[in-house]
This record gives C-alpha cells, structure tokens and sequence, in this order.
DNA sequence: TACAATGTTGTAATGATTACATATATGATT
DNA sequence: AATCATATATGTAATCATTACAACATTGTA
C-alpha cells in the first residue's frame, strides 16, 4: 500500500484507485482547485473517470477530515489538502489564491461569543497580488 | 428624500423605490438574508418586484459599498447592510448567522505578505450556536 | 410633448452541483 | 473458483441559484 492509500486509510477512508488519484493530485498540486480542474487534470491518465465521482470522492474526503473546502471564490467551490490551520488570500485579477499564515491568538476564541463551539475557521483575504499589482501600474504609464 | 434614499444617494446609487425598498430591508434586518428571503419578504407589499431586479440592485449595492456580500453559506449568497468590518458565526444546525467581533490586529497585515494589496477581508465561524449546544445535548438524554 | 437615459420586468439560458439508476469492483464464504 | 453481499464508480437527468437578454416602464430634460 502506498503512501497516499496510507494516508487515506489514516483517515477512515477505503482507498479506492479514484480516491488514491484524486487525493495523490490534491497534495502534489497545493494550488487549491476546483473540482473541474481536478477533473480534467486527472483524464488524461484515468479515462474512465467520472465527474460525478470527483463531486463524490471530494465529500468523503472532506467528512472524514482529508481535505477542507474553500468558498473564497464565489463561482467554484475549492478544495485544499493541507488540513493544517492556514488563511487564503485570492487575487481579484489573476485569480490564484495564495496560502497565508493564520494569525496568532485567532484560534482561541471569538470575542464575546464564548459560548460558540466552533467547529472551523475561515479566513480569506482579496485583493490584487503583487505580479497583478505591477501589471496594473504599467498599463497606466 | 427619506434617510434610506440619501443613504443611496451618499453611495453614489440612484435611488428607485425597488433600490430604497431592499436597502431599508436590508438596514431593518441584520439577519444577513439571501436573494430569496428579500425577494419573498418584500413581495406582499411591491407585487411587481421581480426577482432579477433583486439580483441587480443588490449588485449595484455591492459595487458602491452599500453592502457587503457573504459566502458562509455554501448554497446561498448571504447579504449583509452593515459595512463595517466584522465576522460572522454560521451555526450548523439551525443556519443563523451571527455577527461577532474582528479579533484586533487582524486588520493590520497578513504576516509574511506584506506585498499584497488587500481589499476585503472575510473571517467566517462555523459551529453550533448555543440554542442548538443545548438541544444536541437534550436528544441525548 | 419628444427624447434619451436609466431602471425594471419576465423569460430563457447557463452552469455548478446533486439525485438516481445501473454497472463494476471488492472481499468474505462456501 | 463460484456465490453473494456490500461498497464504489459511472453516466444521465434533474435541480436550483444566478446571469443574459430583450421588451417595457420611468425619470429627467429640452
Ligand atoms: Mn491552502
Ligand atoms: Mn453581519
Ligand atoms: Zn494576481
Ligand atoms: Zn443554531
């Protein structure tokens, strides 16, 4: 068994060729795709897989802890095998959303709102990232 | 031109009595409504709404800073009249969002990427909210 | 009034996601 | 190996939120 079907197995999760696949694609590819991108990506080497099998593969994983889900871009939900506490910032331009650092202290509690049991955080940032922001600057001169 | 009208007016937006009526809805109800619930809740008392117009004026108000726009949900687009910064609990049981505090400092920088320019900043909760704590909790017995 | 610009409405199209029925694979038991 | 039960995968059709678009209505101005 190999390290992905490992790391599956670590999580509950039956590892099937599909789901070896597509989380063997989620963490060598850290760029937070959508499940058509994983899809078409993933074609090429496994002619016969089905998209409805990625919407299902991407839930099991997601209820057994193997992956989180960003709704950061409001067109295409997004999908992130780095379960690690980490916030997402999204350019507005190019459209590539960037690992960000959660900040210190926000884990603990909600101010005033002690009484929550909080089960996940999300924390997104938009903007323009710094290759777009030049882009921007040039086409004005 | 009543308050909500120069409210639009001081955000650049034309103000038409579909654009006061979801504005006023919006500002009278901090419950962070989708497009359905204005539509239907404006309804009774506007028999000629249309649904798109809903779409459009709320997309107006997003463009000029009247609104700002949630995606805690991931089935419906949430919209929020009060624009200044906060974060939002979304309680897994019963779906009510709930308004909390910004934790201090979050709005300085993103650690280690001070190059970004950023826009907007989301910060989202999920859980149970207390009500829904307590309930869980009497099935049990 | 005439006219142009802006806003509204209803319907149709889009596109992501889900439901569902069928087919395939897996794993245990004989 | 053959049988059987269960889990997983596939393809198609349905759902549903959102958008596109064209026709209609309103507003403001000359
Ligand atoms: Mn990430
Ligand atoms: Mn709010
Ligand atoms: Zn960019
Ligand atoms: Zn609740």
């Amino acid at each position: 068994m190999n390290r992905t079907a490992q790391h599956l197995v670590s999580h509950n999760i039956k590892p099937s060729a599909q789901r070896i696949a597509i989380m063997k694609y989620l963490m060598e590819h850290p760029t937070h795709p959508s499940v058509d991108k994983i899809y078409c990506d993933l074609l090429p080497d496994m002619p016969t897989l089905s998209r409805t099998t990625v919407y299902n593969t991407l839930r099991v994983l997601e209820e057994n802890d193997a992956l989180i889900t960003l709704n950061i871009d409001s067109k295409n939900v997004r999908y992130d095998g780095n379960v690690m506490p980490h916030a997402h910032f999204m350019c507005r331009s190019c459209g590539k959303i960037y690992d960000t650092a959660l900040p210190e202290g926000i884990l603990k509690e909600i101010p005033g709102m002690e009484t929550f049991q909080i089960d996940a955080i999300k924390l997104y940032y938009k903007g323009l990232c710094q290759e777009c922001q030049e882009k921007e600057n040039n086409n004005k001169e």
